[in-house]
DNA sequence: GCCGTTTTCGGCCCGACTGTTTTCAGTCG
């Protein structure tokens, strides 16, 4: 099996881990978690680049000897540093480093005193009554250790967009109810619009900060509460998500949502930047010495750093602050941008509205457009269209743009692309369409060079104008299937065939480094919801989200075309 | 271990909350 980056990126933060639990020197220790964030967040393999003659040590945070140690773990999948602290040290160890409230210093005191090596040791310990006497510990210490071993710590899944939406909207609005607030926003990675969410930032600007946190514990979802100082508070709800809350004055409001609306990375190289200018930058502002020079909105803060306003889906410290230093930001693609849905289900096959319904609910949506692709025969749990099948719908979307002097419904299929990369039907059926949708739902397994050949071939077909969810990932469930991708996305260009950006919350496929690898090769994209009611064609949302994460354009995406602009883009 | 608009050595982001202390370390985000 090769040795994948999020591999490298684990062994990275374990040796992170290891040399924390020694009591190593806090800045090693940082570097190897930074290198391990640069590694997992790279969007190419990295025995890929250093086959290509690529230099590791150019990446930020990553010198010579990081550089080293991580091509030797893209090649063999060890080093010898990791094994030899791995040796030393009990396994059971590092899953005590998850228990919420247990730090490096705790696990090395508690293995130290007790020879604690597990979970299930420290849960035996706690229970009865030993972990109470050791130095820094008391008896609260020990019941909260006791409830967070039992309760397995660290478990917790990152949920997904549509769920953390229904929970944190009225959340806000309720928080919003407390006197004296006068501002109020969802941070974190909420804000930065990602594809999952692991808790709930929130910041508020009010006069009187204890009555807003008040509220906020005395919120009726609230199971727990973690903490709650005059101006901070953290919550679990009772669906198990952690909420904090954080309350500042409206002359700091900016540099709070700054603050945490994070990421992390990109308030580091911030504070980079003030420090290098003989300034602090921290939640309540920018200061130089004492004096506020910045903090009531983002943009001052900006401002002052020279920098434009940077979206909150850029800032990940990914190169948006270099590319805003030198004025070539993205001017990212917005929902107002999308002119019609290019992947819609209906009841012909498994969607569960009929044609005039989704056409309907698209007009409504202000689109010009929409392209109806229900599945092809192959997929029967769909109830996938023949090719007669597909001729009679034909047939019916010709009399309905009759009637229809605005809008135009394009007639499309999500043709199944096969073991071998054929169509699920034949180019006499296709040729009936204005384009054809293609997509892989079998042979998930198939090893890369096969599977990667299969899209390759799918695409020689003219008709195939866009390949729908490429990598065939389900988010927190399955894997992309093994690919190639940069041949994928390299053939799509050659060919004219356009990827799509699938906005079900559980696919966003392609994701965001496969948005922004497809815009800097110049592949052609499409955002599509692959909506199988109604209410889904709303999607389109997450779709965006994922698009400007992945830095695109509108000019980067067929869709924001007008129709005639539109048709002329797809591939003949 | 990384890095350079003071620097190739000497720094490295910063503050709130908790629980244990009696002035603060540890943890978290």
């Amino acid at each position: 099996m090769p040795v994948l980056n999020s591999d490298i990126a684990r062994s990275l933060e374990k040796l992170a881990d290891l040399i924390e639990l020694e009591g190593g020197n806090p800045f090693r220790i940082r570097a190897y978690r930074t290198a391990a964030r640069v590694v997992g967040e790279l969007p190419r393999n990295v025995l890929a680049m250093t086959t290509a003659g690529e230099d590791l040590a150019e990446l930020p945070g990553i010198g010579k000897d990081l550089a080293g140690k991580i091509e030797t773990l893209a090649e063999t999948g060890h080093i010898a540093v990791l094994d030899e602290m791995e040796k030393k040290t009990p396994p059971g160890l590092l899953a005590l480093l998850d228990v919420p409230g247990l730090g490096p210093k705790r696990v090395r005191i508690i293995y130290d005193h007790l020879g604690i090596r597990s979970l299930s040791d420290l849960a035996t310990a706690a229970k009865s009554g030993k972990i109470r006497g050791l130095p820094g510990f008391g008896e609260k210490t020990e019941q909260r250790i006791l409830q967070e071993a039992e309760k397995r710590a660290g478990a917790a899944a990152r949920i997904k967009r549509p769920v953390a939406e229904d929970v944190a909207e009225p959340l806000l609005r309720y928080i919003r109810g407390a006197e004296g607030v006068k501002e109020g926003a969802i941070a974190g990675s909420y804000r930065r619009r990602k594809e999952t969410v692991g808790d709930l930032d929130i910041v508020v600007a009010a006069t009187r900060g204890p009555e807003v946190i008040e509220r906020f514990v005395a919120y009726e979802d609230v199971a727990q509460i973690l903490a709650r100082g005059p101006t901070r508070s953290s919550v679990v709800l009772r669906n198990g998500m952690q909420v904090d809350l954080r309350v500042v004055s409206a002359a700091n409001y900016g540099a709070a949502l700054m603050y945490f609306t994070g990421s992390k990375a990109h308030n580091i190289a911030l504070r980079g930047i003030a420090a290098a200018r003989g300034l602090k930058l921290n939640e309540y502002g920018l200061f130089d010495g004492t004096r506020r020079v910045a903090g009531r909105t983002e943009e001052e803060v900006y401002r002052v750093f020279a920098l434009p306003y940077i979206e909150p889906e850029l800032r990940e410290d990914h190169g948006e602050i270099e590319a805003a230093r030198q004025g070539r930001l993205p001017h990212l693609v917005t929902p107002a941008d999308i002119r019609g849905d290019l992947h819609v289900h209906t009841s012909e096959s498994d969607g569960r509205a009929s044609l005039s319904d989704m056409v309907k609910a698209a007009r409504t949506r202000g689109y010009a457009y929409m392209a109806i692709s229900d599945h092809s025969k192959r997929v029967t749990v769909a109830h996938g269209l023949d090719a007669k099948r597909l001729a009679r719908q034909s047939d019916k979307i010709a009399r309905l743009n009759e009637t229809l002097s605005d809008f135009t419904v394009l007639r499309s299929v999500e043709v199944d692309i096969l073991e071998d990369g054929s169509l699920d039907l034949p180019n006499e059926a296709l040729a009936g369409l204005d384009f054809a949708v293609g997509a892989i739902h079998s042979a998930f397994d198939l090893p890369r060079d096969k599977q990667t050949s299969r899209l390759l071939k799918a695409m020689d077909n003219p008709h195939v104008a866009v390949l729908a969810h490429p990598t065939g990932r389900l988010i927190e469930q399955r894997g992309a299937y093994d690919l190639d991708i940069e041949r994928v996305l390299a053939g799509a260009r050659e060919r004219g065939c356009a990827l799509e950006v699938n906005g079900q919350p559980d696919r966003l496929d392609l994701n965001e480094w496969h948005c922004r690898l497809a815009k800097e090769m110049g592949v052609k994209l499409v955002l599509s919801t692959d909506a199988h009611s109604v209410a889904e064609l709303g999607f389109m949302r997450y779709a965006v989200d994922q698009a400007r994460r992945g830095w695109l354009e509108s000019d980067n995406i067929l869709n924001t075309r007008d129709l005639a602009g539109f048709r002329a883009s797809l591939r003949r």
